[in-house]
DNA sequence: TTATAATGTTAGGCACAGCGAATAATACCA
DNA sequence: TGGTATTATTCGCTGTGCCTAACATTATAA
């Protein structure tokens, strides 16, 4: 058996690229997405015919390259990954954002939806912080770099967790931070 | 150019199954690394091969499995990693241990080295909170599924906030939790 | 409109990592 | 000591994913 429907880490890359063409350009031309993947030419043409065999690219030589719906799904599925984990990597272990991209398209991969979910809740966290979207907990772990102000830390934790207080009863699952 | 001296994930896979089997057997045999890593004889004895010829296993047909001096630290860092990741995953995320375990699997190869440092980093903060070993922040996550006592969760993140602002100016790297 | 540049595809090949079947070596027991 | 079971190896094959070289198509500009 070859691997019936799932995607390999490779095909998941190239329906991201796509995708990621697809919104900043009209059209996805071949050369495009072996540039964003730093990949050749024949590499690509050998991608789309498999993506296009498991349904979700349609494509056809020389013609234009489009996701189908259900390619755009996984497309977009695995872009909402790689968005989570390089907002986790950034704001919660404060790594930069060149490096939080690179990780999370190796990790992006790899995590089990229920990791994934666990990583989304502490952001959800994250994000009841007032200034979560900047620095949490004053990024943490430059902590053990430098510390400017660790009474202003010790204050942002308590609002953070005051915000926590409130809605500790709240009833809704924690909801995607809207970004 | 084949890939001349780093290791694959497989190979990582190897050398860390050879250490763990070291950890409570005297002896490696092919079938427990088959075992272990869910493969058959001959990708092991492949395997082997592969490993002889980087210098980090002591392969020879029918002969005893060891571990070079290279291969040691080079497994005992793939261990270390892994140690790492699933302690993360836990202790910061509250994974279950059995996914933390799978999970951290697959992340020990996928993470550079200076991610793995802001985790490493963010561990030791944690463990700076009195109770940090079980449960960090009440377990954060949890608090988005049933809160039983938002208040003790308050008091100890304060009492964490008070550690950390008493070592702020600690010049110690993070230490590795002793573990 | 036709030559040339840009782009895309096919063909053939390589490395990796696994597999099953057949074979070889070792271990153990009668 | 000889025979059987266990363990390990070799052989040949598969699939993925990439590559280069050669070729085909499309686009552009003279």
């Amino acid at each position: 058996m070859t691997q019936g429907d799932g995607l390999t880490e490779s095909q998941e890359d190239y329906l991201e690229a796509i995708l990621a063409i697809l919104e900043d350009k009209q059209a996805v031309r071949a050369k495009d997405i072996a540039k964003r993947l730093g990949v050749t030419g024949p590499s690509v043409t050998g991608a789309l015919h498999v993506l296009s065999a498991k349904g979700v690219v349609n494509y056809a030589p020389y013609d234009v390259i489009t996701l189908t719906k259900k390619g755009k799904r996984a497309a977009e599925d695995v872009a909402r990954r790689h968005r989570v984990l390089k907002d986790f990597l950034t704001r919660v272990l404060g790594v930069s954002a060149s490096e939080a991209d690179v990780a999370a398209c190796r990790m992006e991969h790899v995590l089990s939806p229920s990791v994934m979910r666990k990583i989304v809740d502490f952001l959800g966290f994250v994000d009841m912080c007032p200034d979560g979207g900047n620095d949490w907990i004053c990024s943490v772990l430059r902590t053990f770099e430098e510390v400017e102000d660790p009474e202003e830390c010790r204050r942002c934790i308590e609002r953070c967790l005051e915000q926590h207080r409130v809605r500790g009863s709240d009833p809704d699952p924690p909801s995607k931070p809207s970004r």
